[in-house]
DNA sequence: ATGTATATTGCAAATGATTTGCAATAGCAA
DNA sequence: TTGCTATTGCAAATCATTTGCAATATACAT
């Protein structure tokens, strides 16, 4: 099933965690947002520029701090300047990922696909190994940087 | 060839960049400690422990930085808390990775082998893209806690 | 060797993301 | 509605990293 609102309601009352208001305000940004990753900031910004949510920014990082542990969120640590998040699209289904590359020289990040690890996951959860995602980076000279 | 200082000096001057007591400490120190990955503030401590060596803790920073740009170093944005260095072996022949795993339960980081994305490396290398380096980490929860 | 130009350093202060203490507040079960 | 306590908002604290700037050291030409 695809995830909503309604979806991490479910998740959190099953796992006791309280329904707030900032809870369900980073829940609908990030629901609105499911194409891309975003930082904390820029989830906060988004919450405070509609009239209906509402959320400090404080707060903000304590409910993505949860919601990663109850895996609706995918966090990523590759961009160094601030972490970054993004909706599980599928709960409980699937795992999500993404791989980037990283131009040391001009720090342009770019997606790009394909994905040769899923192997070794299944070889981590042989071992007993949850949850698991995975990121790949490859760091280097993109082409114009190269010349 | 295995990188030794003599080499690191002779990279330097080729660039047209000063060897300085700062350069030097902290390649003496990278080369002593090829196994591992250190943090800028490690190689600052490992530098002020000898006393033929010496470096600002900015100028540490400074240093990585620099040695990074001529592709001395690897620099892994993995560990969110502290960025870490590690001494490219075999500079300017073969690139140098890691792997790791990390537990988003306990913390965990454990490093594995094996690697799929040199196939993608070639592909990107045939757009122009240079100097490729590769990092893969899968998260989730490690056998004790996911028990 | 000596002088010169400037790359690099050390120091201290600034930055910026993230975390934390704590009192006030709001979910939720009874 | 009441009571318990998880969660919040606010402000201050942290902590890795960066930066401005004057002092210094390196590399190169004389």
């Amino acid at each position: 099933m695809k995830i909503t609102v309604d979806t991490i309601i479910e998740i959190l009352q099953q796992k006791s965690l309280r329904v707030t208001k900032s809870r369900l305000s980073v829940a609908t940004i990030l629901i609105n947002c499911h194409e891309s990753y975003l930082t904390p900031e820029e989830v906060f910004k988004k919450i405070s520029k509609d009239a209906l949510l509402g959320c400090d920014q404080a707060s903000v990082y304590r409910t993505l701090a949860t919601f990663e542990k109850i895996g609706v969120v995918h966090k990523s640590d590759f961009h160094k300047d601030a972490a970054r998040y993004k909706i599980n699209e599928r709960f409980g289904e699937k795992k999500s990922h993404k791989h980037f590359f990283k131009c040391i020289e001009c720090s342009t990040v770019e997606p790009f696909s394909d994905c040769f690890i899923s192997k070794k996951e299944k070889e981590l959860e042989d071992f007993g190994y949850k949850n698991l995602k995975h990121h790949i980076e490859i760091t280097g000279l993109c082409p114009s940087c190269a010349m």
